[in-house]
DNA sequence: TCGTGTTTGTTAAGCAGCGTAACCGATCTG
DNA sequence: CAGATCGGTTACGCTGCTTAACAAACACGA
């Protein structure tokens, strides 16, 4: 999580500390299936009192922050890692990414949710840039996708061609963040596809899919993941 | 909300007292950009002492149940309403209906949350269905545009063909609610439909695309709206 | 109209969690 | 080994949830 290599053995052992206190409140917090944590719990599972944890985290809001970029990090950590297999299929490496993301959710929504759901008063942006971070890390990942696609000059054009101007320029905004530009309209679709991979993905992760079984959920995303692909150009993933 | 035009003045003030704990525990929780409401507040703003709420409500999570119960009937309403100004155009109804479950989740984020995020702890749905109702509630809308294309013969068939097994065993359990068969392969879309539908919503309601213009929002809505009825099937809005 | 039971509010009090203050031993450092 | 720092403790105050005991307002039949 935190693990530096660090110098002293005050500050390995902190650091541990602080490592098994957001552990514990990530146990707790998958345990009763919410974003609430008690320090009081936290506390006493560790085997400990509720003022020791102040000597980590000013109060319950630090110790959510922490998380919440812990989150960021090992969500991306995750979708980035999931590409390693087949660096060189483009297809297979958005099934990946894909699957990735969706799969994290579905293991830990409480987190997702930390991320992706309704913001938590409390948190406050580190380092606050024009774009909401969770966009911005999601956005990362696909969007380098299709860059590295259009460089391959394997992109094909989406399925929608038309790009309302307002788009086209946001787009264009985009791009100069990335250092590349995309074709507005592949733009546009690389936006619907993470607008549509992100509703599946926060349907099963809080139980909305619940009534399916979960070989047809499974079906279901595959279907949908290819689904995308085709309609914003990607390349298909290399059959064997 | 509750309001039945009901028999004698006590228990028409009472429901009065009720809506009014629940409209301002609504307020209260539109302020503060969170779900969790505080009973001492809501009886603050309404100029009572807090255990006077108990008269109406066993306890927080009572309260919480009945909010969640009005959104999901304020949902349904409004996406219901959604398509009477063009009762006979199915495309202009799909439009409508995406609008309206993104313009009610556009402002009342917190409302949102409570029936399509993490679900809240304390809730125990009334009358439990194998289907959760959120899903169930919202698929009965859009189910009913996919059967009446149906039924009027112009449904088309969806840019994905190639259904697993295991979601047309779901799509046929699913029709005998319905009491209509549809195409496994329309139900597949409808699903993707769906899914991609709540994505953009949920991110947009949560503040993940502030980044973008209103107007850009806007349009990029309208783009995947037009774009999901296009590969799903469904029938072209008439234009004029 | 009066009296009685119900409804709806009040104050008082208990309990739990957050966070602070004061204190104390162990550990690092010169 | 002496002083500072770190990491824990207990004691305490504040706030919010919830129950209990009580009081006023109201509805309604005798």
């Amino acid at each position: 999580m935190t693990a530096a290599p660090s110098a002293t053995r005050r500050e390995r052992t902190r650091a541990a500390t602080i490592d098994e206190i957001k552990a514990t409140a990530l146990d707790l917090m998958r345990g009763a299936g919410t974003v609430d944590v008690r320090f009081t719990d936290i506390a006493r599972v560790m085997g400990v009192t509720p003022p020791a944890l102040y000597r980590y985290f000013a109060d319950r809001d630090e110790l959510l922050t922490a998380l919440i970029t812990d989150a960021y990090d090992d969500l991306a950590r995750h979708v980035a890692a999931s590409g390693a297999a087949a660096p060189d299929d483009l297809g297979a490496r958005w099934e990946a990414a894909a699957q990735a993301y969706r799969e994290w959710a579905h293991r830990e929504p409480e987190r997702f949710a930390l991320i992706l759901g309704l913001p938590v008063p409390g948190y406050v942006a580190p380092e606050e840039g024009p774009t909401s971070e969770a966009a911005s890390r999601a956005l990362s990942q696909l969007s380098s996708l299709f860059v590295e696609a259009l460089h391959a000059d394997t992109l094909g054009a989406p399925y929608l061609r038309e790009v309302d101007p307002t788009v086209e320029v946001c787009a264009h905004g985009k791009s100069e963040d990335l250092e590349v530009t995309l074709p507005a309209e592949s733009f546009q679709a690389m936006l619907h596809a993470w607008a549509a991979l992100h509703g599946f993905t926060s349907l099963e992760a809080y139980g909305h899919l619940d009534w399916m079984e979960p070989a047809a959920r499974d079906a279901l995303f595959g279907s949908q993941v290819t689904l995308i692909a085709r309609v914003a150009g990607l390349p298909e993933p290399l059959r064997a």
